[in-house]
DNA sequence: ATGGTGGCGGTGCCA
């Protein structure tokens, strides 16, 4: 099975290259995040003509993150556990039937956190907190997991293209570190460090200042995997030619190919 | 070089 990630910075913007990218790169489950729109804006219809299946949590105007699978989930989840007065549309969870038993797989949009003198940055810890519960949750059913998003934080300073300007910024805060770090200490493994220990590899290019012509990246969107999961890991990449397409997202998609098939 | 780009919605907010 293949499964991959990507911030697509407004569906409805990006739709023809989004058809274009599943046509060739053919995933299992695409999670997707900042799809900014409401569910019955999404091209529902161009994707399902593609061969897909659509389940969208959407928002007006900003977040909003969705699955694309080629079969439909057996179960779904449309929020994160522990605030019941956070509004934001920024986590999907579902599960489906594989060769391998049962796999589930989560779609999250983790808040930026910037400025960090604001309250945004503890708004961002404080879900990263959520996070590691409901990935401790699914952790002890003992099956595979997928948690896969936009993580809006550089695991390390090999992660950014300039550590030290960095330093204080909300996706590289030490505190934001040893959040993810706790979601990995549970028994998690960030699937495309495991394959590429050496990499220098990045998953966003921001818009401004020539970042992408000067490779001035981050690779903040990952794929963290359960045991169950990392035991079947065969491959992981990053598909960094989408930026340079015309009217690329800022993000690009991030995928791993798992020993296992699609049930039925 | 204290700028720059892009998306939403129709003005500033968000990233």
């Amino acid at each position: 099975m293949k499964i991959a990630t990507w911030n697509i910075n407004s569906i409805r913007r990006r739709t023809g290259n989004l058809v274009e990218w599943l046509r060739h790169a053919a995933p299992d489950v695409l999670l997707l995040q900042e799809i900014k729109c409401q569910d019955e804006q999404f091209p529902r219809l161009e994707i399902e003509a593609a061969g897909y299946c659509c389940t969208i949590v959407g928002q007006k105007g900003f977040n909003g993150v969705a699955i694309v699978s080629r079969t439909p989930p057996e179960l779904v989840h449309r929020t994160l556990p522990g605030d019941h007065g956070d509004v934001q549309a920024r986590y999907v969870e579902a599960r489906f039937a594989t060769s391998a038993g049962p796999l589930n797989v989560a779609s999250i949009y983790l808040p930026n956190g910037n400025p960090v003198q604001s309250e945004k940055f503890p708004y961002k810890l404080a879900f990263m907190e959520r996070l590691q519960q409901r990935a401790r949750e699914l952790f002890e059913a003992e099956e595979m997991v997928v948690l896969g998003g936009d993580y809006n934080v550089c695991p390390t300073d090999m992660d950014v293209y300039d550590p030290v300007a960095w330093a204080n910024d909300a996706l590289c805060r030490p505190e934001s570190r040893k959040a993810l770090r706790t979601i990995l200490y549970l028994g998690y493994t960030d699937a495309f460090r495991a394959l590429h220990p050496d990499a220098k590899a990045y998953s966003f290019w921001d818009y401004q200042a020539g970042a992408w012509q000067r490779n001035n990246g981050l690779r903040i969107d990952h794929l963290l995997l359960s045991p169950q999961a990392a035991d079947r890991l065969k491959a992981c990449g990053i598909d960094k030619a989408e930026r340079g397409r015309p009217e690329p997202s800022d993000h690009v998609p991030v995928w791993m190919e798992l020993d296992a098939a699609p049930a039925g």
